[in-house]
DNA sequence: AGCACGCCGACT
DNA sequence: GTCGGCGTGCTC
């Protein structure tokens, strides 16, 4: 009699399934195994669940895959991720389990080139010189990447290399480490922190320093003392945009280029990386939030950077936060965690609080570099003219920081022309068919797109309701509209609209920072994407085109997310010895929270939100979860709530709210009605959940999702 | 997630 | 008379 195995099928919404396994030789928890899932063959691995007792009859095991098997640990976090979030193991398992993980590792290591540094091109290559030290930090590449970068043949690149100019870096372990640069008494008090951590099991930490303050260097010394313990880090960036100069100070600090995990890499580059990291060959690996889930053979320290940006939440799909499962994964590894902001959120500075988590603090701007005067400009008092968005005080700012010279950026988190389209003959609004919602005049791809489902129509000529002609008008600002505005105003600037449409990989992410760094741009016009970590030196002028944006809409976290917004777009202006200036426009300069923006009090913002979010019973006080209810009839979904409520288990410290339309009532042709549980101290949020959810089934099309600690309220 | 089974409209 | 729509249900 084979033995019998549990098996968790990646991508399969269910839980461990019981396989007859081989005798010889057995099978272990983490092998990665092929098995047969009703007609198709799926891909799972050996869980450490006890078989079942039930005696239908078990299909068998296919084979096992010749791949480094799943670590326990990763195996215990993405059980702790499926339970605390109510998704099937299986679905969590695929967060580990990309295409890469199944290919054979027999793939060679990786050689890859990357630019040398100093002080300048030299003057002989003229052109290309340029070009290369444009590129100075960039991602580690193959030759052939770099040939296709630098416009150049493979055969140039090689004398490149030949030259000096380009490195070649084996992904092996460095055999020395430089000595790190010099830091300031807190940095070196937190980087001490943090080496002693290293190889002492797992601890949690938020380092929390003003941007600028050089928490980066900081936490680069507890990567030196991991790789000199032979151990590995991983370094979660929000988003690829960043990792480019990321890079850069990494190869300034080590010599070496880490290997890096995001998007736009490719299936062999993918293949490489992630059997490198299981064997254990390759010391640091930087990554976007699906890095967390990959394999380290000899884990060392974990670091979540901007450890409040929001996109460390996974919003569709398995709506998880890696900056949470992050702190998971740590403990699961028993090594240290770092979380790093300027601007962490309250539910990390509350674990910090209880002592949960060690706060290190670093008050100051690193060297001569101060943190930048911030002004809030009335817009009651001192409006721009009408149909125009920069206000007085903010266009004389980025005249005089361009007419010294300098760069400016001016930041509206809306992308696009203009959010709305209006009839002026018939005021009809032109509405997105299957969501509820405006579509955006996109005009440079001259377009009306649906930001919630996609769907693009052609600019109309004429009213869709009363058909008049001529009359359909463009309301309110994006950033198209204020670079129109920019490049009217200041028509000698080099301008950049940067947004989500106009860079879309990281390439042209690491494009534009070069450009911006090389300074052949003077005025950058972007969305948040903009309000990152890229450090500019010449940029001294940084412009909130709306300040009072993000308070719409009645979000929980609206302040929070204003406050971190403006604060880190502020944190561009004026990072080397250049004084810095932001302007701040908006409609309510005596708000608490923008007189806390302008006078850098974020303790202050913090205290003032954090004593309001108590009184109102809201996080990170008690524990919320979103549970939508939608089906294509609205009808359908209204009846499913309905018994969904009444449904509801009694609990003395859990609340229910709803059900109620959600704020996109109808999102991709379906409608949607929401519910909000609350659980205050004394109850489990995730149990009540399942005692809830589990006592229904929904039928006639209707979907259930939950979001556990969601971060959007749409 | 896939992939079947299962009952109701337009085609060779 | 069949092909095919996606609603519903199951996968050890």
């Amino acid at each position: 009699m084979a033995g019998r195995v549990a098996v968790v099928v990646a991508g399969a919404p269910l839980g461990p399934l019981d396989y007859a396994g081989p005798e010889e030789p057995p099978l272990a928890p983490g092998d990665v195994v092929e098995v047969p899932l009703g007609r198709r063959r799926a891909v799972g691995v050996v869980w450490d669940a006890p078989p079942q007792a039930h005696n239908r009859p078990l299909r068998t095991i296919h084979r096992r895959l010749d791949v480094p098997p799943m670590s326990r640990a990763l195996r215990q976090t993405l059980e702790f991720l499926a339970d605390w979030y109510l998704a099937p193991l299986g679905q969590a398992l695929r967060l580990a389990l990309p295409r890469a993980a199944l290919a054979s590792p027999k793939a060679a290591p990786l050689r890859l080139v990357v630019a040398a540094q100093g002080p300048a091109p030299p003057q002989a290559l003229g052109d290309l010189g340029l070009r290369l030290w444009a590129h100075a930090g960039a991602p580690a590449d193959t030759a052939a990447g770099w040939a296709r970068r630098l416009g150049v043949s493979p055969g140039r690149v090689a004398r490149l290399v030949a030259q000096g100019l380009l490195v070649e870096a084996s992904v092996s372990w460095p055999r020395e480490l430089p000595p790190g640069p010099l830091l300031s008494p807190a940095q070196a008090a937190a980087a001490h922190a943090l080496r002693q951590a290293v190889g002492a099991g797992f601890q949690a930490f938020l380092l929390d320093g003003v941007t600028g303050s050089g928490k980066t260097e900081v936490y680069l010394e507890a990567v030196a003392q991991t790789i000199a313990a032979g151990r590995q880090a991983l370094v979660l960036l929000p988003e690829i945009a960043l990792t480019a100069p990321f890079l850069a100070r990494f190869r300034a600090r080590f010599g070496f280029a880490p290997l890096t995990w995001h998007s736009g890499l490719g299936d062999a580059e993918r293949r490489r990386t992630f059997a490198g990291l299981a064997r254990g060959e390759a010391p640091v690996v930087v990554g976007a939030r699906s890095a967390l889930f990959l394999p380290l053979a000899r884990p060392g320290l974990l670091v979540v950077d901007e450890a409040h940006d929001p996109s460390f939440k996974q919003e569709d799909g398995l709506p998880y936060h890696a900056r949470d499962m992050a702190v998971v994964r740590a403990r699961a590894e028993g090594v240290p965690v770092v979380l790093a902001s300027a601007t962490p959120s309250l539910e990390t500075l509350e674990q910090a609080a209880r002592g949960r988590y060690r706060h290190l603090v670093l008050p100051d701007r690193h060297g001569p570099a101060r943190l930048p005067e911030v002004r809030l400009v009335d817009l009651k008092r001192t409006p721009p003219p009408r149909g125009r968005w920069l206000s007085p005080p903010l266009v004389e700012a980025v005249s005089q920081a361009l007419s010294r010279g300098e760069q400016a950026l001016l930041f509206l988190n809306r992308r696009g022309y203009a959010p709305l389209t209006l009839c002026r003959a018939c005021g009809a609004r032109i509405r997105c068919p299957h969501c509820t919602a405006w579509m955006v005049d996109h005009r440079l791809q001259g377009v009306l797109l649906c930001h919630h489902c996609g769907h693009a129509m052609a600019r109309p000529p004429a009213c869709p309701t009363c058909g008049a002609e001529g009359q359909l008008v463009p309301c309110g600002p994006g950033v198209e509209r204020v670079a129109e505005e920019a490049a009217a105003r200041w028509p000698d600037a080099r301008l950049r609209i940067v947004t989500s449409d106009t860079v879309r990989s990281p390439r042209e992410a690491e494009e534009l920072v070069a450009a911006v760094r090389a300074r052949a741009v003077d005025l950058l016009v972007g969305t948040q994407m903009l309000a990152k970590a890229h450090d500019f030196p010449d940029l001294t002028v940084v412009g909130v085109v709306d300040a009072d944006l993000g308070l719409q809409g009645g979000d929980l976290r609206a302040a929070e997310r204003t406050f971190q917004q403006v604060a880190q777009v502020a944190g561009r202006a004026g990072r080397s010895d250049k004084p810095g200036l932001v302007l701040v426009q908006t409609h309510e300069p005596d708000s608490p929270l923008l007189q806390a923006v302008a006078a850098h009090d974020r303790d202050g913002f913090v205290a003032a939100e954090r004593s309001a979010r108590a009184a109102a019973g809201m996080p990170p006080f008690t524990r919320l979860a979103a549970v939508v209810v939608s089906a294509a009839q609205e009808e359908a979904a209204q009846a499913f709530a309905r018994a969904l409520a009444l449904a509801a288990p009694a609990h003395p410290a859990v609340d229910l709210f709803g059900p109620a339309p959600a704020p996109l009532a109808v999102l991709k042709g379906r409608h949607r009605l929401r519910f909000l549980v609350r659980a205050r101290r004394g109850a489990r949020l995730q149990d009540w959940l399942r005692a809830w959810l589990g006592a229904v089934r929904p039928q006639g099309g209707v979907r259930i999702t939950v979001d556990v600690d969601p971060q959007s309220f749409l």
